[in-house]
RNA sequence: UGCCUGAUAGUAUAAUGGUAGUACGACGGUUUUUGGUACCGUUUGUCUAGGUUCGAAUCCUGGUCGGGCAACCA
């Protein structure tokens, strides 16, 4: 365990509570999504660090949806954040509901009203923004404000009876009309919405704004640190001020940046845009910063968890380059990830002086960052292989170290092979490369003496299988297509699915196991798609490899 | 032109009045049967103008720039 870290700043409210005896050091955060969407990277930060939180001061997290507005909330929302925060390695005290909450915020609004603090208004949506002025204006009240406590407990009683029509009335808080907050001009804390709840049914016809809701649910619970990012700044006044009405447990709310990732959207609004207008497969869809796409895609959980601790934690907005998030995925899975063969653009390479139907079993480790290798496997060597098309040139440059006529490469774990020649198609292209081989210079026992500078991936002709792979590039032209003048979908990089229908890979690919990364040696580390099929593999793209040569 | 926020290398993030540091990126080198990895090195920074102080990224004042706020969304 290297701590070594400085503290963020909520690290330090944390242990500057700690220390003062608050909450007699008790810790409890919560993570608190709406089920209105599948979760992406930008929750993977706060989950990160609500959970890390606890974790680190021996606290505990609960789970909380916050599903006060049936129309949009879905429990195939609700399983898939679940399955989420499992797989990224989190465990949560409580799953827990605002919706669990209603009969006792309902309570709390009673309250409210009989202290003279909460009115029942007729006005129309249209009305009430008019109403509420704007921020260089004080707003203005109505008759509505003026009722009798008798009667806005009648009228709230009967809105909540059903007894009136879907945006006839709400129930607002009595507070300041002039305040220079926005949202102290009497805010709105109950709507009537005639809808079926995912949990509830049709239990309520009144449902709790997100204001009268989240932190009421934040202070049933007693949780010591109610973390959220900035644009709920302006609440926090709202918030601790219906805790102090109401006199509930004195939840905190603390507010940091959320996460902005390059060439990418992180709203939920958009995500569901781009997957209803099928610019991507889905929600899960390899290319979506969603976890659930990132894990198709072949992320871990540890590489996700360490690109959260490595962007850290602070007020200022920020623009994280995704570079890291890829830097993060290739250290873990260059760790663990098994290296094979996979030829992506094939050409067909002669060994002419390697005898017509030989073969020969040629051993190599699984990952040489590995102890011992973690293993290996046997490849299959003959006169016929197929490598890269790339890997050959007519007209070399000078610091290429692959093959030309005359030039001379290793076979990744097999021989050192010269180029002679190669052979054309009418139309110019090369379809074939002819070779001899140094039978001194086998991998493991080379006597040959010989030195080359390059080392090629390639998979036996007559030994090959075939697969799918798809090649994914960012999804988007731009760094920040929200921010651009035109629409955001108007910046989709069309080229960010390239699919290779029939890519040649080594044998021992038979036993490819779904949710494992592998590392294609020189071309990038894979993973298969969850519809890749025994019969027809399917390989994701998760990320290239550092490709450090600069081609002229 | 109201209120709330924030501003440290290209990108993030530390330094809590006392040597501006770290990571990623970029660039260069060593090693290498992956042009990968590993290792070493280089590069670039306190928004601005004043003030307080022996000493300011840090405290104060003015300015500049960015983000948020006027949903019966969260």
């Amino acid at each position: 365990m290297s701590e070594e870290r400085s503290l963020n700043f909520i690290e330090e409210i944390v242990e500057e509570d700690i220390r003062n005896g608050k909450h007699a050091g008790r810790v409890l955060t919560r993570f608190p999504p709406e089920p209105n969407g599948y979760l992406h990277i930008g929750h993977a930060k706060s989950i990160c660090l609500n959970f890390g939180l606890a974790h680190r001061y021996n606290g505990q997290t609960n789970l909380r949806f916050d599903d006060t507005n049936p129309t949009k909330e879905e429990t195939e929302y609700v399983d898939s954040i679940k399955a989420d925060i499992k797989w990224l390695g989190f465990e949560w005290a409580n799953e827990l509901y605002a919706s669990d909450y209603f009969d006792i915020i309902y309570a709390f609004a009673l309250t409210l009203i009989r202290e003279g603090l909460a009115y029942v208004d007729d006005s129309t949506p249209e009305e009430i923004a008019i109403q509420k002025g704007t921020p260089t204006e004080p707003g203005t009240g109505n008759q509505y404000r003026n009722r009798s406590i008798e009667e806005n407990v009648r009228l709230f009683e009967e809105m909540k009876d059903g007894k009136y029509p879907d945006g006839a009335k709400v129930l607002r808080a009595k507070l300041d009309l002039a305040s220079p907050n926005m949202h102290m001009r009497d805010p709105i804390m109950y709507r009537i919405k005639h809808a079926h709840h995912h949990r509830t049914g049709d239990k309520w016809c009144i449902y709790p704004m997100y204001d009268f809701a989240h932190g009421q649910s934040d202070a049933i619970e007693e949780i010591t640190h109610s973390i959220c990012t900035l644009e709920f700044i302006p609440h926090r006044a709202l918030y601790d001020w219906f805790i102090e009405q109401l006199e509930i447990f004195p939840s905190k709310q603390y507010e940091f940046a959320r996460l902005n990732l390059n060439y990418t959207v992180m709203s939920k609004r958009k995500l569901l845009q781009l997957v209803e207008e099928g610019h991507v497969e889905d929600w899960d869809d390899p290319r979506m910063p969603t976890i659930s796409g990132l894990r198709r895609r072949g992320y871990t959980p540890a590489s996700i968890r360490e690109f959260c601790e490595r962007i850290g934690v602070a007020k200022r907005e920020n623009m994280i380059d995704v570079s890291l998030l890829e830097f993060c995925i290739r250290e873990d899975l260059n760790k663990t990830a098994w290296r094979r063969m996979a030829v992506l653009d094939p050409i067909k390479m002669v060994i002419t002086d390697y005898p017509e139907g030989q073969t020969e079993a040629l051993y190599s480790e699984n990952n040489p960052e590995a102890e011992g290798g973690d293993g290996g496997r046997d490849l299959h060597f003959s006169n016929e292989l197929w490598i890269e098309r790339e890997d050959f040139m007519e007209e070399p440059p000078k610091k290429f170290f692959r093959l030309g006529v005359g030039l001379m490469v290793r076979l990744k774990s097999a021989y050192i092979v010269k180029c002679h020649n190669f052979v054309k198609d009418a139309n110019g292209n090369v379809t074939e490369i002819h070779c001899t081989h140094i039978p001194e210079s086998k991998s493991g026992n080379d006597t040959s003496g010989i030195h080359v500078k390059g080392t090629i991936h390639w998979v036996s002709v007559p030994h090959a299988k075939t697969a799918e792979v798809r090649l994914y590039d960012r999804l988007f032209q731009v760094e920040d297509p929200s921010n651009e003048d035109n629409d955001f979908k108007e910046y989709l990089n069309p080229n960010s699915l390239h699919i290779i229908p029939k890519a040649y890979i080594e044998s021992d690919f038979a036993n490819a196991e779904t949710g494992k990364g592998y590392q294609f040696m020189r071309k990038g580390y894979f993973t298969l798609d969850k519809h890749s099929t025994p019969d027809h593999l399917i390989f994701n793209r998760t990320v290239t490899l550092k490709d450090g040569w600069v081609k002229k």
